[in-house]
RNA sequence: GGCCCGUUCGUCUAGGGGUUAGGACGCAUCCCUUUCACGGAUGAAACACGGGUUCGAUUCCCGUACGGGCUACCA
C-alpha cells in the first residue's frame, strides 16, 4: 500500500505443463508493470502440488520467458536474488510456511482439521441429501467435524502427538463483510459466509497455494499481485490471511487480469484449439499424455509480434497506436487500462501482426531468417541474392517461409508451370511472341526492372501485345506474383533467357 | 445450484450524460498495378434488454437476459 516502496511483481506458475500463452500474457504484463515503474519481476515456481509436477515444465517456462524477451531479473532460471529459494518446494525445507500456519493458528485464525478422505465424502453427502445450497467446509459444517475446534485441547495434541494426518485450515468467521480494492475492478465486497475453510497446510506438509502465495508475497516484499481473474473468487480468504497474520499494511495490491476466451464457441482458451494456431510460445511435448503441442517459435512468428498481440488481448494504450514496440509497451502501460471483460482471442488478427513485424525487417535480416530454410531444401545461395528475393516478396508474405513458399522458383528453375495458364493460351502464335521478345530481352542492358519494362513498351508499340500472365508462367511456372520485370531483374538475363528457352523446348503445343 | 466478475460493430477495442459513437482485424466496392499483394479511397457493421435518475442516457443506479470464472488436501 505504501507507494514510497519499490514495485516489484512477480510471475508464479506451477509446473504442471507447458506454459500457455494466457500464463505468458500474464507474465507479460508483471513484466511491464514492472518495467514501468523501474521495479523487480521475480519468476517464482510454485511446485507444492507433487502429484500434478511435471517433468521439464520449469524448463519450458524459463525457455518460452526467454524466447518472448520478458526476462525476470531475479528468480529460478534467472539467477538467484536475495530471497532464493525461488521454488516453494525448496523453500518448504525451511520451515517458513508450517511457521506461518503457526502463527495463524495462534492468532485464532486457523486451526487443525484431521478428517479423513472419507469422512469429507460423507459430509458432502450428507449436505447434498440435506440440500445445502453450497455443501462446503465452513462456519457451520466445520463443528461436526473432528477439528481443533470440536476436540478438547488434549484429544489435539494426542493426535499431534501420535502422528495422525491432519491439514490446517483458514478458520473464516461467519457473516463479515470482506472488502477488498482490486486495481482493475474497484471494490470488491464479499460475505465471508460464502467462503468455505481453505486448506492451507496440506497433510502431507506441503502448503496449498493459498497460504504458499501470501507467505512468499510477503518474505519476497511483492507490492503488486497481478494474475488471472479466476483467482478473484479466492482472493476474499486470501485478504482474510493477511488480516489474521496482522499484515494487512504489507498486503500487496491485487489486479485481477481478464481472461483470453477461445476464439470461437465459449470458455477460456484451452491447450487445444481448431482455430489452427498454436496455444503455445515454444513447441510442448507432454511424456504424460504423449500429446505434443506445435508453438509460435516454431510456427515462424516473432517473439515481437507475439508480445505485440499478447499485449492488446485486454489492455490498449487508448491512441489507436497498435503496432507497438517492447520499449513503447513499457512506457504506455498501465493496469487501470486493462479491460474487466474477457478478450476472445483473434487468429487472423496474430497473423497480421507478424506480417507488420515482418514488413518491418530490413532485406538481409529476412535473408538470414530465411537461410535455414533454403537450406533444409538443399539450397544455395548468395546473400545478396536471397535478400533480393526477400524485397521483392516480402509484401505477400506473412512468415518467412511464405517467402520460400511462394518464391522457390527465384531459387529452382520450375519444372510444371500452371495447366490452365498453358493449356489456354499456348499455341504456335504465343510462342512466335515470346521467341521475338526474348531478341528484345536479350538486347535490354542493363537487365534492371526499368529497363525490362520498358523494353516490354518498345516491343508492344514496334510489335505485339504481350501475354504477361503467360511470360510470367514460362519464367515462373506460376500465373501470379511480385512484379515481374522485377522478378526477371533480379534472376538476371541469362536464367530469363534460359528459362524461356527451356520451356519452348519442353512445353509442346 | 451457490458465489463472484463481466457485456460498445463478427472479433480486438476508443470514448463517455448532449458525438455523424472513433480506430484496427476481417469482409465488400473502387483506384493504382500486366496479375496477385502492397498502398490509397469508400462502404456494410455495435452501445444486450427493461425500468429508473435526468431537460437529456450508450455513458450513472436497479433489475433481467446472456457470457465467463470459481465452487479440491490443483494451481
Amino acid at each position: 500500500m505504501n507507494t514510497e516502496k519499490k514495485v516489484r511483481v512477480r510471475f508464479a506458475p506451477s509446473p504442471t505443463g507447458g506454459l500457455h500463452m494466457g500464463g505468458v500474457r500474464t507474465a507479460l504484463f508483471n513484466y511491464l508493470f514492472a518495467k514501468k515503474h523501474g521495479g523487480d519481476f521475480i519468476l517464482r515456481i510454485e511446485d507444492t502440488d507433487q502429484n500434478r509436477y511435471v517433468k521439464g515444465a520449469e524448463e519450458y517456462i524459463i525457455e518460452s520467458l526467454k524466447w518472448c524477451g520478458i526476462e525476470p531479473n531475479e528468480g529460478v532460471g534467472f539467477g538467484d536474488g536475495p530471497h532464493a529459494p525461488y521454488r516453494q518446494s525448496e523453500r518448504k525445507k525451511t520451515g517458513i510456511y508450517e511457521k506461518y500456519a503457526q502463527k495463524l493458528i495462534e492468532a485464532g485464525g486457523a486451526y487443525y482439521a484431521f478428517d479423513t478422505e472419507e469422512e469429507l465424502e460423507e459430509m458432502r453427502k450428507r449436505l447434498e441429501v440435506a440440500r445445502v445450497v453450497s455443501p462446503q467446509y465452513n462456519h457451520i459444517t466445520r463443528m461436526n467435524m473432528r477439528n481443533s475446534l470440536t476436540l478438547s485441547y488434549d484429544e489435539v495434541q494426542k493426535l499431534l502427538d501420535s502422528g495422525v494426518p491432519y491439514v490446517v485450515r483458514l478458520k473464516v468467521p461467519r457473516n463479515e463483510e470482506i472488502r477488498f480494492y482490486d486495481i482493475i475492478r474497484g471494490w470488491i465486497v464479499v460475505n465471508s459466509s460464502t467462503i468455505d475453510d481453505k486448506v492451507l497446510l496440506k497433510s502431507d506438509g506441503m502448503p496449498t497455494y493459498h497460504l504458499a502465495h501470501i507467505v512468499d508475497d510477503i518474505e519476497m516484499q511483492i507490492t503488486h499481485v497481478i494474475r488471472g481473474e479466476e483467482w478473484l473468487p479466492s482472493a476474499p480468504a486470501h485478504v482474510l490471511t493477511y488480516k489474521f497474520l496482522g499484515l494487512e499494511q504489507n498486503m500487496p495490491q491485487l489486479a485481477h487480469l481478464p481472461l483470453i476466451l477461445k476464439p470461437d464457441g465459449k470458455g477460456k482458451l484451452s491447450k487445444r484449439d481448431t482455430s489452427g494456431l498454436p496455444m503455445f510460445p515454444l513447441n510442448w511435448y507432454d511424456e504424460r499424455t504423449g500429446e505434443s503441442y506445435v508453438g509460435y517459435k516454431e510456427s515462424g512468428f516473432f517473439p515481437e509480434a507475439f508480445i505485440n498481440m499478447l499485449a492488446l488481448l485486454g489492455w490498449n494504450p487508448g491512441n489507436n497506436q497498435e503496432i507497438l514496440s517492447k520499449q513503447e509497451l513499457i512506457q504506455l502501460f498501465s493496469l487501470e487500462k486493462v479491460h474487466k471483460a474477457g478478450a476472445k482471442f483473434d487468429p487472423e488478427k496474430t497473423k497480421w501482426f507478424n506480417q507488420q513485424y515482418l514488413r518491418k525487417k530490413d532485406k538481409y535480416e529476412l535473408a538470414d531468417l530465411l537461410q535455414p530454410i533454403l537450406k533444409e531444401n538443399n539450397i544455395q545461395a548468395e546473400k545478396n541474392y536471397v535478400a533480393e528475393v526477400c524485397e521483392l516478396m516480402k509484401e505477400k508474405a506473412y512468415f518467412v517461409k511464405d517467402i520460400w513458399d511462394m518464391g522457390s522458383y527465384m531459387f529452382v528453375d520450375p519444372d510444371t508451370y500452371d495447366e490452365k495458364v498453358i493449356q489456354k493460351k499456348w499455341n504456335t502464335e504465343s510462342q512466335k511472341i515470346i521467341i521475338e521478345l526474348l531478341q528484345y530481352l536479350d538486347k535490354t542492358e542493363p537487365f534492371s526492372a526499368e529497363h525490362i519494362h520498358h523494353t516490354f513498351e518498345q516491343f508492344i508499340q514496334q510489335k505485339h501485345k504481350i501475354d504477361y500472365q503467360l511470360l510470367r508462367t514460362c519464367i515462373t511456372g506460376v500465373s501470379s506474383g511480385p512484379s515481374l520485370a522485377h522478378i526477371m531483374a533480379v534472376l538476371g538475363k541469362e536464367k530469363v533467357k534460359d528459362r524461356i528457352l527451356k520451356v519452348l523446348e519442353r512445353v509442346k503445343v
